[in-house]
DNA sequence: GAATGTATGTTGAAATTTCAACAAAAACGA
DNA sequence: TCGTTTTTGTTGAAATTTCAACATACATTC
């Protein structure tokens, strides 16, 4: 467990959290990690939201389907990044969404009752990790509103543009590269693949834009 | 402030506070309540997200505005309910959106630090204030998700439908009034109000719907 | 290196949305 | 009550998206 602790001081549900008090909190948390190849499921649609997920290694995407096979993506989450608090700390009955690996992954699962409610022993750092959850799903709650940003937006060319100006906000260059290939965009912007191939060639062809596989740049 | 008391008993932000605790508390988190006319801006975008909103009377809507007129109402929050405490809490240097008085309404403004972080007093409050508030910001992120789930629907059909299902799950009942009149209602779904109106008309005369105004049934 | 599978770009037709303009109905104020 | 304003429904044309099918490029495996 100890080779982990690197990336889980990253991780801002242990921000704050001395590394020598890791162990036992970990230990406290009945903290499991299970490893995942790619396209495995996770979490399951449908199954009870009970745990917090936390990505140890690889990468996941928080996916949902339609009644009639359309493919959405809520998000992805990379290295040190938590998944499903928000279901599980809000208590819903039933998940609305399936966690499937990116890519072969490692994850931290913690079952969320663990966190909000002090154990039997004093723990002292309960309070600091209900703090810790409190502000990442703020910032969590500000990521959906910044995917609703994109979503809301009418056409194909309009939300590839607002989500291309977030990446590159994002990572602060002016070449970029994004997390997704062309059908997982689609799926994430709520587009038709060849629709957005189309605009990209056409914003490329108007000298707004330069992108070659996941690379892009903003002109 | 005393008259207030009811209502911020049920606001989930100060559950499980006692009612003699209450206006000592207040008075601690600096609370301040503002009355606004309709169509009245309460917090501006571009504005720091400094203060978390408590309806107190009437309603209010989050709104975002394109760089070219398009208008989404990204929620809607009536009595008891918080506003703009993710971005509060999230520490976003600058308010993606406005909000603004639905009707005529009496906001309770606290500034969110004073939630976040202990006065000099020990107020033996502000533990549970940071656990609500996790709890209140998790639900917040499944709401925001519902939300997605309808503006990722495709058609203006599917959003409604989509809609129309939640509202419906949450009233709990056949019939139920919805708080949007129809170019709110367009603006929310992200569509069209023209087109909306057509798809009301068109899933009544296929005997899907019964829509009177603001009162819906699903059939 | 050939064969297979995956990812991407392209195209045209059908469906849908958006836009603008107008008509009818309802709400509001004097 | 009348006149004004707001809300809602309707329509047709233009723009856009979706869908299906296919071609090409790229990667992987044997």
């Amino acid at each position: 467990m100890k080779k982990y602790f690197k990336i889980l001081k990253s991780c801002p549900l242990f921000a704050d959290i001395a590394e020598d008090e890791m162990g036992a909190m970990l230990d406290c948390l009945g903290a499991r990690v299970t490893s995942f190849g790619k396209k495995y499921t996770i979490l399951a649609e449908g199954t009870a939201a009970r745990h917090v997920g936390i990505v140890l290694s690889g990468s996941v995407q928080v996916i949902q389907n339609d009644w009639f096979g359309n493919r959405s993506i809520v998000g992805q989450m990379g290295e040190g990044e938590v998944f499903a608090e928000a279901f599980a700390a809000g208590g819903v009955e039933s998940l609305p969404v399936s966690v499937i690996a990116a890519e072969d992954s490692e994850i931290l699962l913690i079952e969320c009752h663990r966190i909000l409610h002090a154990c039997c022993k004093v723990c002292s750092f309960h309070q600091r990790l209900i703090f810790n959850l409190m502000k990442d799903l703020a910032v969590k709650a500000v990521q959906f509103h910044q995917k609703l940003e994109i979503t809301s937006k009418r056409t194909t060319r309009e939300k590839l543009l607002a989500f291309l100006a977030q990446q590159q906000k994002k990572s602060g260059k002016a070449k970029f590269t994004i997390p997704f290939d062309r059908q997982d965009l689609a799926d994430f912007l709520e587009v038709d693949r060849s629709g957005l191939s189309t605009e990209i060639g056409k914003l490329q062809r108007e000298g707004m834009l330069r992108a070659v596989k996941r690379e892009f740049e903003l002109l």
